[in-house]
Formats: structure tokens, C-alpha cells, sequence
DNA sequence: ATAGGGTTAG
């Protein structure tokens, strides 16, 4: 029997009137019941209800429970009503333990206060309201009397343990037992909704929501703008918003998030404005969603103001904001001002640290953001998944097995490497520190593979050129139900260009697109680098053509790609035309952009336009003085080199292999030894670099050139590698020119012995022997290597002029240089024949 | 009722 006048937690939305409006009700208190109820009795009993129910408001619940213990211990009778005021009060401040022990009280009070339909429903709502998840539901399920706020409390705590499902599951069954939700469940209806993307089932509540006219409510209508969102349906979000009477920042909030989320930046970016023009002030979600467009649109003006108006706004930088600035900034580069705004904070968790971690990142600062994980230590906070995807992202971009390991350790003694993400980075950590054996291990033993983790494998093979595994994956794929998505086609088709397969990457090109998977910007410049990368530098300008047919926009890394096809006299007019494109569509100045016009007109020779475009790039990289040096050296022009090299240790920037490899061959083939020895040296002691094969081998080649041959010995024989074919072929070639023919006999006796079954080393042999016009040699080397089985490398071949046999890059006529080389011998008035 | 972080392809 239900003795208790308002039973409803509604109520609880208008905490501070509640109790004087019961005091003031003319609704009989029915503790009548209780022996010896007399006038006096009943005013006492009143003014301990009225001061436990003051204490409660006010949140004073333990002295709240002092005075039921004081009536209890006077023997005094409780009546529901005040254990329900402190299970309220419990449910506010969260209190179990509390709640708890009124909830023996009430036990111990026996049947008539257990089987209260009020103090179990209220005894339900506490449990939900704290968490207790299998308590609450063991009480609900045991309920006598379902009502709607018994059944909205287990549905909203449902929602919030995730269970959506189980959740929408519960709101169907009160509706199939007779309770009509009230404006109160249907937001936690709504919200398991968007949460499950179940379109349907929200548009149902919806109609229900009319039906019933809750849609004048500010709650039930933010709430479809937010399921319509994360349903992906931002028109109907739309029109709901539109057709609110009275909105509240929270549905104009709703909105902005739904734009944003669904990556339409623009829209919600143009909400926040329409809330600002309106007058609405933003709160910190407005501004924490407003940041995230700004930061995905790269839309620096717009998130600096956003800043500016959240410090405006005296809005505190708690760890949601203060992350969404931070985040902000690091994603348009600026972490000095995603720094500063860190120092701020007052309060950091684990997911602004992470934040700071992942920016050091991605801005290839590793030292700092490993340190930043041991400041994050000395806070106590610990590591989760997503600090250690960032670390073995860390790891896989510097190849530093040695902290790949020990993250792979630690998700190890944690149990992150269950997480799919952290999965996929301890995958492409080992392929990318080149253990793909690892990579595989770790993916077998990953239970739960999504796409992203079949992905990273691919991507694995490919990128080593395992064309064939590669496919393999593919298929086991598809058998184990995970159908391939636009990246997992790009890996395939890069696998076989890495492989120089370049007619089955075009295969596999064409078979995507009749199977409906349509290629994006990177297919298309995968295969654009790869045609231009294999000698098909006309192809890869028709398909960048047919790229920009199929309606996609070039960005700056297909421009950069299709330029590096540019790099003959008859493919520069096209280079010229993409670089106008790029100036009319402000990409002309992008590092990467400039990077390769510089590339391009040097190898076509007009090193001056080079030049132009070097002298007009403002902010240079390393890359462009590596495309300029390289130019210049290519045209052996030593001296120029050599004055790009000296403005760039002037800017301050350090070198690295590429430009020390560069900058002493153009001295090796300038004959500038000083130059060239002052340079190696400073390799070592002022750049603290430790050379590599290559750059002794410039060394070793500008000695032997220059007739220093026993320097160059001497060199090999101090070198810390064992010297390779290319070293000794560079000696070989220059021993014939000084008539050093018994030291070049030797070097061929080596080179053969180091690596017998290398054609190119029996090229290198004949080459030197050609040199000295030694063709008795050269043929006897020609049936050595027929006698070996040998082939050549593909694209050499025996080319013969007049009487003389030369072994030459020409290929069998099916080489796309084979027409250059026709071009140029012919320009030589040579005539030739090839021999395969 | 609304808000923040990590993984794959050029």
C-alpha cells in the first residue's frame, strides 16, 4: 500500500522546494500506524523530519544520520518518508556507503518498511544512481510494483554502463507492461539510439515523442538533435533544431556536435556563429566542439578566437576544454602555443598528457615526448592504451626496436595488447623496425582483428615488396570476413609496385574499380609514383590527368609525385603546366611542392629556373637543398654544389647522408679534392655523423680519380664496412685509366669472388676492360657470364657500336629508356644493335 | 540532454 504522498524522483529536478512543499501539502502522513501516535508525537515527529530534511538539502548527511539514530534510539517511530529523504540525499552526493546503511535500517525495520513500494523504488533509483549495477537489477527484477521511475532508473543505468542494447531492450518491455515513458527516459531511449546508430528504433521514439507532445520539451528535443547526429542524419537533426519554440544552449550545442562529428566542420562551425549572433553564450562544450572543427578544417583564425573567447568568457581551462585547445594547436603545428596553454593547466589527466605525447609525436620530437610519459609517471598517473599506441608509434618512426619492446612489454604486463589500436601499432612498430616476423606473430595472436589491423599487416608487405604475401592476406581476408576497404587495395597494388610489378599494380587497379571500390587521392598517387619511379614517366602524366577526369583534386604530394615524372625535355612542358596549376590553386609555395619543381628543372638542365624556385621557397627544408646540390652535381657543376652546401650550414640546418653523398660526388666528379676530403672530415667531427658506405665510396672515388690511388686503398682498408662491389668497381674503373693493370686484375679476381652470381659486378669488369679498349676481354667476360646461367639486371644489355661490344644500360628494346638512348646515340651519329 | 586523446595506404 503505498502510504507516502510523492513518490517521484522527478521531483529531485526541484531539490530546493521540495520539502516545503511537503510540509505544506494537505496530504495526511499516514504513521498513524505507529503505537501511541499522539498530537505531540506528531509535531515532534514533524520538526525531525523538517530538520533531517534541511540537513539533506544542504548535504549534510552525516548529521542527517545522527538524528535518525537519535530517533531511534528514543524508540522513536521513522516513518518512510525519512529514510527516503536520506536515500535521496545519498543519491545526490553519491553516497553508497551511507545509502547503504539506511538500507539495513530498513531491513531491520522488517517487512512493513522492506515491502514499502516507495522505499524500494527509491531504494532501486539509489543503486542505479551509484553505480551499484547488479545490485539495482537484482532489486528491480524483485520488485513487486514496476513503475515508470523504478523502470527509468535501471534503463538509465543501463545507458550508462553501455548497454545500450540491453537498455532499449528494457524500454520496450515497460511499454509492452503498460507504463508510457515520461520526458525523463525517453532522453536515456534516445541516447542508447545514437549511441547504436539505431535510426529506426530513434525515429519510432520520435513519432511517440509527437504523439504524446513532448516535444516542447527543451530535454526530449535536444535529445533527437543529438540521436539524429550520431545517427549521421544532420538534416533531421536540422529540422528538430529548427522547429524548437525556445532552445537552450544545449540543443544548439547538440547541433554544433553533429556537425562536427560527422565531419561537416563548415556547418558547425557556422552554428556556433548563429548561437553568438543570437546572443546565446557559449559554454565549454560550444567552444570544446568548436575548437575540434577549427582543428579539423585546419581553420587557424577560427580556433584562435575560439581560444580568445573561452578566456573572454572566463571559462575555466578544465581537462575537456583545456585538451580541445591543446589539441587544437598541436594539430596546426603550433606546439609552443599547445605547450603554453599545458603549463596552464590547473588539472591535467591522463588524456591531456596523452595529447602532449601523441603532438611530440607526430612532430617527430621523440626525446620529448618519451619524456613527457616519465613526467606523466612521476604525476602517478599510469599508462593506458592510448599512451602506448603513442609510444610505439614513436618507436615505429625512429625504428627503435629497443623501446618498441619495451612498450610491447608493458601492454604485455598491463593487458592493453588486447586493444585493437594498441595491436596495430605494435604490428606496424615491428615491420617498420624491419622484424616482420614479429609483425606476424603478434598479428596471429590478436583475437579480435578489424580491418586496421589486417591493414597494417598489408601495408607491411607491401612496403618490403612482398607483392605475392601481400595477396595472400588479401584473400585470408575476405575468407575470415573482413571485406577489404580503399586502403587495403592501395597496400596491394603498392606491394607490387615496390616490386617493380607494375602491370599487375595496374591490374589490380582496374579489377578494384570493377569490383566498386573507387580509388582515392592515394591510389591514384601510388600509382602515379610508381610509374614515374620505373621509367613510365608519360603514363604516370596521363593518369594524373585522368585523376583530375575522375574529379579529384590534386594535393601537394600528387603534384610532388607527378613533377618527379617531369624530368626529360619532353615531359617538362607538362611539369610547367602542373607548376602553373599549383600556383593558381597556392600550392606553389608548399615545401614539398617547391621541393620538387627544383628537382624537376634541374634534371631537365635549366638549373637557373631551379634555382629561381629554390631562391623563392621562404621557409627551406633539407629536402630542397638536397634537390638543389644534387642538380648542380648532376650537371657537374661542383663549384654551385658546393655554395648551396655552405648556405645551408649557414641556415643552421644539419645535413644528413643524402647531402654528404651528394655534395662529394659532385666534388669526385670536379676532381675538387679538397674540397671533397675537408668535407668528409667534417662529417665525422663537426656533424658527429657516422659515414656510410657510400660516402667512403665518394671518397675512395675522388682519390683514385685524382691518382691517389693508394690513398683510396689505404681509405678502404681503414673504412669500418667490408667493401663492397659498388667500391670496388669505382676503383677498378679508374685503374684502368692509370694504366694499373695488374691492380684491376686483382679487383676483378675480388669482386667476382665477393659476389660471384652478380651480373652487374661481370658489367663493372667489362666496363673497366672497355675502357682500356681491352674487347678481347670484354667478349671472353660476356661468355663467363652466358656460361654462369647470368642474366643482366634488367634494362642493361650488350650494346655493340662499330666493332666493339659494350656492356650498356639500354635493355632489349622493351626498356622505356631504351628510346632515350636511341635518341641520344643517335644525336652521336652512332648506330647500334642490341644483343640480349 | 551536449564536450577532449591513440592504429593502416601515397
Amino acid at each position: 500500500m503505498a502510504c507516502f504522498p510523492f513518490t517521484t524522483p522527478q521531483l529531485s529536478q526541484f531539490r530546493s522546494t521540495k520539502t516545503t512543499k511537503f510540509l505544506s501539502s494537505n496530504e495526511p502522513i499516514h504513521f498513524t500506524e505507529f503505537n501511541g501516535t499522539t498530537r505531540n508525537h506528531q509535531t515532534l515527529y514533524k520538526s525531525y523530519f523538517h530538520s533531517i530534511s534541511s540537513l539533506c538539502k544542504d548535504g549534510q548527511i552525516q548529521q542527517a544520520v545522527d538524528l535518525l539514530t537519535e530517533m531511534d534510539s528514543k524508540n522513536f517511530p521513522v516513518g518512510p518518508e525519512i529514510y527516503g529523504e536520506i536515500l535521496q540525499c545519498c543519491v545526490y552526493e553519491r553516497d553508497l556507503f551511507t545509502g547503504q546503511q539506511i538500507h539495513a535500517q530498513v531491513l531491520k525495520n522488517g517487512a512493513f518498511f522492506a515491502r514499502n513500494e516507495y522505499i524500494e523504488t527509491k531504494l532501486v533509483i539509489f543503486y542505479a544512481k551509484c553505480g551499484a549495477f547488479d545490485v539495482a537489477n537484482n532489486l528491480f527484477s524483485r520488485l513487486r510494483v514496476k513503475n515508470v521511475f523504478s523502470w527509468a532508473a535501471v534503463i538509465g543505468l543501463k545507458c550508462r554502463f553501455g548497454l545500450n542494447e540491453e537498455a532499449l531492450m528494457a524500454f520496450s518491455e515497460m511499454q509492452e507492461n503498460g507504463f508510457f515513458p515520461d520526458n525523463f527516459v525517453v532522453p536515456n531511449a534516445l541516447k542508447a539510439c545514437g549511441a547504436l546508430q539505431w535510426l529506426g528504433y530513434g525515429k519510432g521514439v520520435h513519432g511517440y515523442v509527437v504523439k504524446v507532445g513532448f516535444d516542447g520539451c527543451v530535454f526530449v528535443a535536444s535529445s533527437l538533435i543529438d540521436m539524429y547526429g550520431k545517427c549521421g542524419v544532420l538534416e533531421d537533426a536540422r529540422k528538430v533544431f529548427d522547429g524548437m519554440v525556445e532552445r537552450n544552449v544545449i540543443a544548439w550545442n547538440s547541433m554544433i556536435v553533429g556537425y562536427m562529428q560527422n565531419g561537416r566542420n563548415e556547418e558547425a562551425i557556422g552554428v556556433f556563429c548563429d548561437m553568438r549572433m543570437e546572443g546565446v553564450e557559449p559554454t565549454r562544450v560550444s567552444i570544446s566542439s568548436f575548437l575540434s572543427a577549427s582543428a579539423n578544417l585546419g581553420a587557424i583564425d577560427e580556433g584562435k578566437q575560439g581560444h580568445a573567447i573561452a578566456v573572454l568568457g572566463g571559462l575555466e581551462l578544465d581537462n575537456i576544454l583545456g585538451s580541445s585547445v591543446i589539441n587544437f594547436y598541436s594539430k596546426l603545428g603550433l606546439i609552443e602555443d599547445a605547450e603554453l596553454v599545458f603549463v596552464r593547466m590547473l588539472v591535467r589527466d591522463v588524456v591531456t598528457w596523452n595529447l602532449m605525447i601523441s603532438s611530440y609525436v607526430q612532430c617527430g620530437l621523440i626525446e620529448k615526448a618519451l619524456n613527457m610519459c616519465h613526467l606523466m609517471r612521476l604525476e602517478n598517473l599510469r599508462f593506458d592504451c592510448v599512451t602506448l599506441s603513442s609510444i610505439l608509434t614513436a618507436a615505429a618512426n625512429s625504428s627503435s626496436i629497443e623501446i618498441g619492446k619495451e612498450g610491447h612489454c608493458y601492454c604485455i604486463r598491463n593487458n592493453l595488447q588486447s586493444d585493437v589500436v594498441v595491436a596495430s601499432s605494435i604490428v606496424d612498430m615491428y615491420a617498420k623496425c624491419g622484424r616482420i616476423d614479429c609483425a606476424r606473430q603478434v598479428f596471429s595472436s590478436t583475437t579480435n582483428k578489424d580491418i586496421i589491423l589486417w591493414n597494417t599487416l598489408l601495408a607491411s608487405y607491401a612496403d618490403i615488396g612482398h607483392g605475392g604475401e601481400a595477396l595472400k592476406l588479401f584473400y585470408q581476408m575476405q575468407l575470415e570476413s573482413v571485406p577489404p576497404n580503399v586502403t587495403s587495395w592501395n597496400s596491394l597494388i603498392l606491394g607490387f609496385i615496390r616490386n617493380h610489378q607494375l602491370n599487375e599494380a595496374k591490374e589490380l587497379f582496374s579489377q578494384m574499380q570493377s569490383l566498386g571500390v573507387h580509388p582515392n587521392l592515394i591510389t591514384w598517387t601510388t600509382l602515379i609514383t610508381g610509374l614515374a619511379h620505373n621509367g613510365f614517366q608519360d603514363e604516370a602524366v596521363q593518369i594524373f590527368q585522368k585523376m583530375q577526369e575522375s574529379g579529384i583534386k590534386p594535393n601537394t604530394i600528387s603534384i610532388s609525385s607527378v613533377l618527379s615524372a617531369c624530368t626529360n625535355v619532353t615531359s617538362l612542358p607538362h611539369g610547367r603546366a602542373i607548376h602553373g596549376y599549383a600556383i593558381r590553386h597556392d600550392l606553389g609555395s608548399q615545401i614539398s611542392v617547391s621541393t620538387a619543381l627544383v628537382d624537376m628543372y634541374a634534371k631537365c638542365g635549366y638549373l637557373s629556373q631551379a634555382k629561381r624556385v629554390f631562391d623563392n621557397t621562404l621557409s627551406k627544408e633539407l629536402p630542397v637543398y638536397n634537390a638543389m646540390i644534387s642538380g648542380y652535381a648532376l650537371h657537374g657543376q661542383a663549384g654551385e654544389a658546393l655554395a648551396v652546401y655552405k648556405h645551408l650550414e649557414e641556415a643552421g640546418i644539419e645535413p644528413d647522408g643524402i647531402t654528404f653523398t651528394t655534395v662529394l660526388s659532385a666534388c669526385s666528379h670536379n676532381g675538387l679534392i679538397n674540397e671533397g676530403l675537408e668535407i668528409f672530415f667534417d662529417i665525422v667531427s663537426k656533424h658527429h655523423f657516422r659515414p656510410s658506405m657510400e660516402h667512403y665510396g665518394c671518397v675512395v672515388s675522388l682519390l683514385s680519380r685524382s691518382g691517389n690511388l693508394d690513398e683510396a686503398i689505404r681509405l678502404i682498408h681503414a673504412m669500418p664496412y667490408e667493401p663492397d662491389a659498388y667500391i670496388i668497381g669505382s676503383l677498378l674503373a679508374t685503374c684502368r685509366e692509370h694504366n694499373e693493370i695488374e691492380l684491376g686484375e686483382h679487383l676483378a679476381k675480388y669482386l667476382l669472388e665477393l659476389e660471384p652470381d652478380n651480373s652487374g659486378n661481370y658489367v663493372a669488369i667489362s666496363n673497366a676492360y672497355a675502357a682500356s679498349g681491352r674487347w678481347d676481354k670484354v667478349i671472353k667476360i660476356r661468355d663467363l657470364m652466358k656460361e654462369k646461367g647470368l642474366k643482366k639486371s634488367p634494362g642493361c644489355s650488350w650494346i655493340q657500336i662499330g666493332e666493339k661490344l659494350h656492356p650498356f644500360f639500354a635493355g632489349d628494346g622493351s626498356h622505356p629508356k631504351t628510346k632515350q638512348i636511341h635518341a641520344t646515340l643517335a644525336l652521336l651519329g652512332i648506330e647500334m644493335n642490341f644483343s640480349a
